[in-house]
DNA sequence: TTGAAAGCGCTAACAC
DNA sequence: GTGTTAGCGCTTTCAA
């Protein structure tokens, strides 16, 4: 019965090294269960056509053995090549929108038994097209990815039409796939005509660089809340290329000391709020200028005044992203789509402002 | 030189599916090239002897089939079982803390091309087992947990002696492994000596539950100064079981309605302070009641009065578990140590603020 | 109900 | 320099 050194084993040369040093395998526990690899495999695997005597048998010896399968080895025999595993690619893993996505894919994925690889671009293409490679070789069964700027045609070939992908947080061009975003064009005009409402026209914007269809998009709102009010807009108030909170800091100082500062400010991102309001503290003004940030702060409610924004739901974002990945994983053949997650207006305070000196000229 | 069909070929039966349903591999590449499969993998592998015609033949022909080697298949053959991944668990992956962990962990990593499964075990025994069943069938090189509350003798035998783990954030009962965490201890008895500092006795403490030793020891600190500073404890103001804010807001009101209320709380984690913070304001009392936090928040700069608090560094935590459980990858087999990151105290206002009222009997 | 053989994509050892 | 063979741990025929 031995397996080792038997005459007949289909394994001639090579002795093993001892089980100590190593995972058991089917091998070991069918040698010790006495009986052939593939009613190891059978039991394993929950096939039906088994004695229950020899179920009995088999489970013992690999409960003995501390016996797990290799998930590596089955899919490649299996020749499906499922892994039941998909990668996700984010901004970055420390940060809170990047790691509430996260935590919406991972409700869905392991409800599914399905493990996630999480890394991080940092927004740099070459590091996305490393992952991409990385992962792609790791045999993943899909791909969920917040696109960096640049043209993602080279990447969306390497991935090829067989492997299904998903694009999260911002549009990538030159890729025909599922797109999950917030909606925030719409919102951001939300966002900015609630400030109109309180009788701000200077109203200065705050966002991260064009090239980024998110900041394009909450722009564009922004904008459209201009246009159906009939107000000009003031070139010098959309501040473009936040990255940073010192960016945005020194971009608030600069607005502050125009001649005609803002009355309020549209933070079209968290890292830009944060700076508003550190420089608006310092300059003893943060109840005196207008702030509507996007993206919701964990303690948003604690700062003087409450921070007002725009909520997205990154973790229904991921969740949808996840959603649609299993879907096409399943099979799903319909047409590409864009799918919009509502971000919801919080009201909390630093938002409902009303302008202060200069800016009554252009009441509605 | 065909390989499908020749029959010479060392695969006689099944025919492959067309190349374009399918991934390429190195067969198809050897086909393309006019070489053997042996000749791609050198390629592929960068190994020497090859001269450069076929080097660049092949190089060729794997562009051209956008070829990308299957890692599995890889690590399957090679015997090493070397799959160049890892597996982190943490609390949750939408959680502060735990992605700073997962920041610190992907930057040693990426560094070595090592991808990282994280998963999320909320804090539940079974999840936390599970996850690690499914990550050992998936052949990771090494582990890095953050233990729930269990015992983890069953855990540490499952991974068995052979596979590398560390852990994080807390420590586990029943293993033997490194284990890196805060230095939770004597941060805490900081803490409330500079709450002491300010005259504070009557200094309350808001904990997570006492079976996470994260908690314990936060609590032992706290202890520890009262000890050294000759102060007896009032067992009422130690406070255990703050899972949430909500928690935190019930206990905090229960505190302010004792006959002698605290006149300092010491809160030991994030959503403790944050609790009590809403409370504080709510009443408001947040300029007359000191708090110091255990965690950062990110903004709590912003908050009135700035938030004081340890700052723990949590991606140096991440860093450096990633960094032990490398080196036991790489070999080290020195007895397993613990490895404790300083937490700073960051002076911002809360945590500096005189006792006021019922609390000058006890001055130092 | 059980087992033997072949082979997934790749690499190690050893030819030539 | 290059190719051949065997086999990693598993699942698939197909046979018994």
């Amino acid at each position: 019965m031995g397996v080792h050194g038997s005459s007949l084993s289909a394994h001639p040369g090579a002795v093993q090294p001892p089980l100590e040093s190593r995972r058991a395998t089917m091998r070991d526990v069918a040698a010790l269960a006495g009986v052939s690899i593939k009613t190891v495999s059978r039991v394993v695997n929950g096939e039906p056509r088994v004695s229950a005597d020899t179920v009995a048998r088999v489970q013992a010896a690999a409960d003995q053995l501390n016996f797990l399968p290799d998930a590596a080895a089955a899919s490649l025999a299996r020749g499906s090549r499922e892994t039941r595993t998909i990668a996700l690619l984010i901004a970055s893993v420390g940060n809170p929108f990047s790691s509430a996505v996260f935590q919406g894919v991972e409700e869905v994925a392991s409800r599914r038994q399905v493990a996630v690889f999480a890394a991080s671009t940092e927004g740099d293409p070459a590091t996305e097209e490393g992952l991409v490679r990385a992962f792609l070789s790791r045999s993943v069964d899909g791909l969920i990815i917040t696109p960096t700027a640049q043209d993602h045609a080279a990447i969306s070939q390497l991935i090829g039409p067989n492997l299904p992908s998903v694009y999260v947080d911002r549009d990538p061009t030159g890729v025909e796939a599922d797109i999950v975003t917030a909606d925030n064009r719409s919102a951001s005009r939300t966002a900015t005509e609630h400030l109109m409402a309180y009788g701000h026209c200077r109203i200065a914007m705050m966002a991260d660089t064009k090239e980024i269809s998110t900041a394009a998009d909450r722009a564009a709102g922004y904008e459209d809340a201009f246009s159906a009010a009939g107000i000009a807009i003031a070139p010098e108030l959309m501040v473009y290329g936040i990255g940073t909170i010192t960016d945005a800091e020194r971009e608030m100082e600069r607005l502050l000391a125009l001649p005609e500062p803002p009355t309020a400010v549209f933070a079209s991102r968290n890292m830009a709020a944060i700076g508003t309001i550190r420089v608006l503290q310092r300059h003893g003004l943060s109840h005196q200028v207008a702030l509507i940030g996007f993206d919701d702060i964990e303690t948003g409610d604690l700062i003087d005044p409450p921070m007002s924004v725009m909520r997205q739901d990154p973790i229904a974002i991921g969740r949808l992203a996840a959603e649609r990945l299993f879907a096409r994983i399943d099979g799903d053949d319909s047409p590409p789509a864009r799918y919009e997650v509502p971000a919801v207006l919080v009201v909390r305070g630093s938002g409902e402002l009303a302008p202060v000196g200069v800016a009554t000229k252009a009441a509605r």
